[in-house]
DNA sequence: AAAACGGGGGC
DNA sequence: GCCCCAGTTTT
């Protein structure tokens, strides 16, 4: 089987939908989640958002107020100060509006790759793969690619799969990760493409 | 390339 | 206590 044919297999047994496309809360979410665990990105998110839907509204939060709204996240310190700061870009840089670049999300602090390229698919629907340690340790196990790190892995998956399919691929990949093909004690008598694996650690 | 950053929640 | 968790920044 083609490994275009085994990517789409993944996307039709892993489909995600992302409901939220709203720049600014996929942006602030997506910064929550890093190191965080999507239940408790979910209720820092629905607290921060249910007082703070904007960033015009964020610019006159207090760093303070955030930590008990988005504590659940972890590491609420940092991701505060982060989040006004990016508000006060948006609004003052960016008239308001989340760009529509990598280079330009790429300024704001605490938006590296993976974070600018989730906004860039989700709520601006253009090709981009958000490579995280899911898709980069799922692309090695399969024998897509032999990278070092996730940045690597982005450019060899552009290589390997049409603009359509990285969007989709992403996401299905993130939830296979979490579902079958775990770090640790992968559930490969469940995977529906064990065949087309070339993972020495299979089981 | 590696370390620092720096926290909740589950076990 | 120790580990993981859709990372980013600094050294």
């Amino acid at each position: 089987m083609h490994l275009e044919e085994v990517a789409k297999r993944i996307i039709k047994n892993f489909p995600r939908n992302h409901k939220e496309k709203d720049p600014f809360k996929v942006l602030i979410t997506t910064v929550l989640s890093q190191r965080s665990k999507d239940e408790n990105t979910e209720i820092a998110a629905n607290r921060l958002f249910e007082k703070y839907p904007t960033p015009q509204t964020l610019l006159k939060a207090k760093e303070e107020d955030l930590y008990e709204l988005i504590k659940p996240a972890g590491l609420y310190r940092q991701k505060a100060k982060r989040i006004i700061e990016i508000s006060k870009i948006i609004v003052n840089k960016f008239s308001g509006k989340v760009p529509d670049t990598l280079e330009e999300l790429l300024t704001l602090p605490g938006v590296g790759r993976k974070t600018a390229n989730i906004v860039l698919y989700v709520s601006f629907s253009k090709p981009a793969l958000a490579v995280d340690t899911h898709v980069h340790r799922i692309s090695n196990r399969l024998g897509w690619c032999k990278t070092k790190n996730p940045n690597e892995t982005e450019f060899a998956l552009m290589k390997l799969l049409p603009k359509d399919l990285w969007g989709p691929i992403n996401g299905s990949m993130v939830k296979f990760g979490k579902n079958v093909c775990l770090p640790r004690n992968p559930k490969c008598d469940i995977c529906p493409i064990y065949d087309y694996c070339k993972w020495e650690g299979k089981k």
